[in-house]
DNA sequence: AAAATATGCTCAAACGATTGCGCAATTAAA
DNA sequence: TTTAATTGCGCAATCGTTTGAGCATATTTT
């Protein structure tokens, strides 16, 4: 890069100091008094050198960074993606920029990528976690960063999340199954240790004991297409099989589906299928799969919110937010009632 | 925040300079002789301490962000999605982090995320333009910073790129439909003009003119669901209707398949459609969808392969390059010959 | 034993911005 | 006219690192 221009040079080009320049440019000329026509030469100059402001040195000196940080575990997950899209969107209103990184599913690098947005002074962070480990995020809490939990939270800890009712979800959907007559579910979860993974399981878990059904199963151990895939494969195999399948995502669903189809298994009429988190694509399948849809708009709304309010008092407040999934009922459930 | 832990605290503590604090903990202890012993009282030091370095203030002397910027148009495209993760996972590999902004599609936005990287310091810019404008990036790409755009380039500047062949997909597509004896054929296309809309549509046009048809259309505006959904209504108007649909990017398909669910219109049995952009999804549609795919992960290793050397080197090289998409063929185009 | 070399470490000046304090010069009040 | 208040601006320290230059002490070479 050539060099830079820097306030310096400004203020050589405009016989002003350095602090005048810096006072302007931020604008802070009223406070500081700056005369209105310094403050004009001084505009003027810097539009012409082409200045832009080195965000370390100013970050450096006044501590703001003017940053919000976002893990996510995987953007070629659309549910994240589209968290990230939103997330992005809600912080520019708020005058903040975002800097996203993905995680990857692994905790290493999230705890890498935490170190580098500590080292970047980032103001706040919103994190959907990989749910395995929480010490990390538990201590730069700790440390006084303003965090926000984002889906994946952990109960034991105190601190602010915004999420669905991942039991209410799972039991909806598992109800609903159960309610069409199925009485031999096969439920393939995400990653095991994982809150929302856990509270699923524990709400289809007791929907199925509400109802008195001891035929089910749960298997799996990612939030991935191949962990989606390789369950069904594997349950495939079977001479019996479930009636329905609940997957605890839409790409464990998407692998589901993968293998369902090559081995021609249709559905509903051969098995149903449920899965958590919508998307738009879920309407346009050869069968449009029913799902737990949760109100991603409005998570990421109450998230950042939470967050701002946080950055700017000093007292935080730890909220904890819980929001209502809803069913997209279409036609992936057979009713086989009798 | 608690105060954070800075190199001089660590000096104190040791008893040693900050200097060879400093030399430490960059690796540098060798080069600069510092004792095994003292190397390991500060590195203990450092550890217990819990220190992070000030990455402002590092960048600040070293010019150094040791950070590739990333700005793709929007995040809720699974096809960007998909390209901020693999750009992600292959930065890494490189030892360079990744922030990724969300321009939304707005130049504007785009523009003043390049002014935030610059101030950033980002050593290297990866990006995937809005389309419309281009004289901010060749700005600074003329002022040294190494950068390579992605999917949208723009024929007529000098600056790296990697794409796909647009002009040659969208042949082969169209090519595709009129061997299947499509003879009125509807495309909907995206941002007007941006160079891989304008490959497009011209690649089309070629091969409606190389097969002597000229009942064809090319309509919309944007690379979104909403722009295939209002354009497929809107034609679906006309008592007399195309035979087959080319859309140019995969949200444009999202939205004319629901368009044409909601019309009850049937593919290919009603009308046919192909599509640029592959997905996972579009294989478990209710009819597959044929498409143009692009090779994303090439496009990607490619792309960073080219950006890290021209960091490393310091004349530059502008490569452009263009890759083969490829053809998924689905069943979602019916053979009306004769 | 003196000279040369190696070893281990520190000084202090940057990097580019922000900011508390203070000082002229001008204007208003007494 | 003197004093007080206001206006307009600059000095210089500071943020946390990095780094070229240099300085003792210890070791090796002659």
């Amino acid at each position: 890069m050539t060099k830079k221009t820097t306030i310096k040079d400004i203020a050589k080009k405009t016989g002003l100091s350095t602090t005048s320049v810096s006072r302007v440019l931020n604008g802070k000329s009223e406070k500081y008094r700056i005369a209105e026509k310094s403050k004009q030469i001084i505009e003027a100059a810097a539009l012409e050198l082409n200045y832009v402001a080195n965000h370390f040195a100013s970050s450096l000196k006044s501590g703001k960074s003017n940053t919000i940080g976002l893990i996510v575990p995987s953007l070629s997950n659309p549910f994240f993606a589209n968290i990230a899209s939103n997330i992005n969107a809600e912080v520019r209103k708020y005058g903040y920029t975002t800097i996203i990184v993905d995680s990857d599913e692994n905790v290493e690098i999230e705890k890498t990528v935490l170190q580098q947005f500590i080292a970047r002074n980032i103001e706040g962070l919103i994190i959907i976690p990989c749910g395995k480990e929480m010490e990390h995020i538990k201590n730069v809490y700790d440390q006084g960063l303003p965090l926000v939990l984002l889906d994946r939270y952990f109960e034991e800890l105190e601190i602010p999340y915004v999420s669905t009712d991942n039991f209410e979800g799972a039991y909806m959907a598992a109800n609903l199954l159960i309610n069409h007559g199925h009485k031999s579910i096969l439920c393939i979860q995400g990653i095991i240790d994982s809150t929302p993974n856990k509270l699923r399981v524990k709400g289809f878990k007791q929907a199925m004991k509400d109802a008195g059904i001891e035929n089910f199963k749960v298997v799996g151990d990612a939030f991935s297409v191949e962990n989606g895939y390789s369950e069904t494969k594997m349950m495939l195999q079977n001479k019996v099989r479930p009636t329905a399948i609940f997957t605890l995502s839409n790409t464990i669903a998407m692998g589901c589906l993968k293998a369902l189809k090559e081995e021609n298994i249709r559905i509903p009429q051969d098995i149903s299928l449920i899965t958590f988190d919508d998307h738009l694509y879920l309407d346009f399948l050869a069968t449009p799969i029913t799902s737990i849809a949760q109100p991603v708009e409005a998570i990421c709304k109450i998230a950042l919110k939470n967050l701002i309010s946080n950055l700017n008092e000093k007292e935080k407040t730890v909220k904890q937010v819980i929001l209502k999934p809803e069913i997209k009922y279409r036609e992936s459930i057979s009713n086989i009632k009798n």
